[in-house]
DNA sequence: CTTCCACCGGAAGTACCGGTAA
DNA sequence: TTACCGGTACTTCCGGTGGAAG
């Protein structure tokens, strides 16, 4: 037998200490959501009047990440939609993850594909569309419930135009209704929602708040009973992850490091996923998030970072827009590419901003002019780790 | 007090792309 | 094929602005 098929062979035997790694995964949703009754009770029962006959309220629901918003309104929307078969009340919901749609027309035609419309991806014009999906509303359904998650985003990058045409929908409609959910964890949110978007948006507001070490205990606890074969996880291991989370609350980063520990004690071979393994997925699942980020991104915007980085290295003091753009320019000529303007590098630097990879505070200078001091929020070694493996980037960086 | 620097950031426009309907 | 539609990735234009210098 060969080397290599000796080792699939032990790949193959060997033992995992999952049971059902889905359980892990981000987008499972369990029948169970410890700590979380408060809230799935406040939504089903604005829903509940579905059962009754009558339109719900819309929704708008607040609180950082990893708090449940989402596995809270999908499993109350999942056990709805089953029951409102069960009474025959034809009801039909549509989950639109504004991140992904987050143009007016992109999360209109998602709308329109989930009430069963053959759309296009594109080619039609906005009004059409929408005609047709309140045409569609008429015929088959009495109900129907819009989720915009992370609606900040379609707002952001779209306005709230398609959120204004939902919201009056209903004055227009005979034998159906709509209801709009909203979910949301940036506070600032409400100040960029025109004033009677926002009213009808928030008839009712759920709140969720951050987990605390206990509750993330808990949740985590039953996630792994799920997700582990009896006595694969030790307790202690759980406990930490329980701690390192309780920092900001964020029950999916926990539920992600679970995984990661689980993996890596896979890969070692052990039968048990110890502290250790636990310490380890911290810090993996930290880098993967940076370095994740950083591959994503758009050329120019990697390229603004290793300007910002080799400036930063050189150390002359702060860094400004206008010296960054300086270097900016000069790693563009470098390489033979365009070079964009000052507008568009505010652009970026605005960008990167939100993405918390860089930040950045006005100042004035007086007579010398107001301009902006750059900060790498990222220690410049992951940066380079992750950027240089790009030969092009390495040539130019390396002056 | 006024000036004026070095930007900031909104609005509108341009070019190109992939798609549909007639 | 042509006339649209919407998206992306910019550019152009331009009206601000905090505060040291004059």
């Amino acid at each position: 037998m060969s080397l290599l098929d000796r080792f699939f062979d032990k790949v193959l035997n060997r033992k995992s200490v999952f049971r059902d790694k889905k359980a892990l995964s981000i987008d499972y949703i369990p029948e169970e959501l410890p700590h979380r009754e408060q809230e799935i009770l406040k939504l089903a029962g604005i829903l509940a009047n579905i059962i009754k006959g009558t339109r719900p309220s819309n929704v708008f629901e607040y609180g950082p990440v990893g708090t449940g918003k989402t596995a809270v309104t999908k499993l109350v929307m999942k056990k709805l939609y089953e029951r409102a078969r069960l009474h025959e009340i034809r009801f039909c919901f549509s989950y639109v993850n504004c991140r992904f749609y987050r143009s007016n027309y992109r999360a209109l035609v998602k709308v329109a594909i989930d009430s069963g419309l053959r759309i296009p991806k594109t080619g039609l014009p906005t009004d059409v569309i929408f005609s047709m999906f309140v045409k569609r509303l008429e015929e088959k359904f009495d109900f129907f419930v819009v989720v915009f998650d992370e609606i900040d985003w379609l707002v952001k990058f779209s306005g709230d135009d398609i959120l204004y045409q939902f919201t009056r929908l209903n004055g227009d409609l005979r034998n159906s209704s709509v209801s709009i959910i909203g979910i949301t964890n940036d506070v600032k949110f409400r100040d960029y929602l025109d004033a009677r978007v926002l009213s009808s948006l928030s008839e009712e507001t759920v709140i969720f708040s951050p987990y605390s070490q206990g509750q993330l205990y808990d949740i985590l606890l039953h996630r792994a009973t799920l997700a582990f074969h009896n006595g694969c996880i030790s307790d202690e291991a759980i406990r930490y992850v329980a701690a390192v989370a309780a920092r900001d609350g964020d029950a999916r980063r926990a539920i992600d490091m679970l995984r990661v520990s689980g993996e890596i004690a896979d890969r070692e071979g052990s039968n048990i996923v110890t502290l250790e393994h636990v310490k380890k997925a911290c810090n993996e699942v930290e880098k993967n998030l940076i370095g994740e980020i950083l591959a994503a991104l758009p050329p120019n915007q990697q390229l603004l970072l290793l300007a910002l980085a080799s400036l930063s290295k050189k150390g002359n003091g702060k860094i400004t827009t206008g010296s960054v753009k300086k270097e900016f320019d000069a790693f563009n000529k470098r390489i033979g590419r365009p070079t964009v303007t000052l507008r568009r590098l505010n652009d970026y630097i605005a960008e990167l901003e939100t993405l918390g990879i860089i930040s950045s505070t006005v100042v004035s200078f007086g007579r010398y002019g107001r301009t902006r001091i750059l900060k790498l929020e990222v220690p410049t070694e992951v940066l380079e780790e992750y950027l240089l493996k790009d030969s092009i980037y390495r040539e130019i960086y390396l002056d």
